[in-house]
DNA sequence: CCCCAGATTGTCT
DNA sequence: GACAATCTGGGGA
């Protein structure tokens, strides 16, 4: 598992930390199980683009929240699933965008109606999609092996791997260079996006 | 209620 | 590369 005290950290570090890390998802007796290779930050204060950047509203509570918490929501008729980062009170969290499968690759398969692994988890949308996370996991704790957490396997990834772009999708906000994504991953968004 | 933007995706040219 | 489908939450009346 994760250390305790991996919510402490800043949200561009956070967002960092967590390319590597693997993401699983347990339903219904299925273990479906993802690499991050892409995230993206969205900080407590001076990002217009961030959820809690006006004010605190039915959906974006969970984001005050200390961090180490999932933060779901829905848009364009598609969910998006995010870590809450940094301490209680600010609002902030890490979207996670894309994985390399690495397990219930068949289940996955049969939820996002394709057979080419290179469409599973590599957008936010298609990432909840494949693993069957919803609204209903919105505020779950992400350190106790239930429905959704996050281990760390081991292997290290040095942060010269890790590119630096634009956000993607964010328009009606301030552009920043606050997506992280592993170089060269044949499994991160795209393929029209930069990796 | 009604209106509409949006951290997306699939399809078509 | 352009564009429409899709739908929930937020804000205004």
């Amino acid at each position: 598992m994760l250390p305790a005290t991996f919510n402490q950290l800043e949200t561009t570090e956070l967002a960092k930390f967590l390319i590597g890390k693997s993401l699983f998802r347990k339903i219904e007796e299925t273990t479906y199980c993802g690499r991050i290779v892409e995230t993206e930050a969205y900080l407590p204060s001076g990002d217009s683009a961030c959820h809690a950047a006006a004010k605190r509203t039915r959906r974006n509570e969970v984001m005050f929240s200390s961090g180490g918490v999932a933060y779901v929501y829905a848009i364009h008729a598609k969910h998006c699933f995010n870590v809450v980062s940094e301490s209680e009170g600010l609002g902030s969290a890490v979207l996670i965008r894309a994985a390399e499968p690495t397990f219930g690759i068949e289940e996955m398969k049969l939820n996002r109606k394709t057979d080419s692994i290179h469409n599973l988890l590599s957008g936010p949308g298609k990432l909840c999609q494949a693993m069957k996370i919803d609204i209903s996991l919105n505020g779950m704790h992400l350190t106790k092996r239930n429905g959704v957490w996050i281990e760390d396997n081991g292997s290290k990834v040095d942060a010269s791997r890790i590119k630096i772009t634009n956000r993607i999708g964010v328009t009606s906000a301030e552009e920043l260079p606050l997506r992280f994504v592993l170089a060269n991953s044949e499994f991160a968004s795209g393929p029209k996006y930069m990796r």
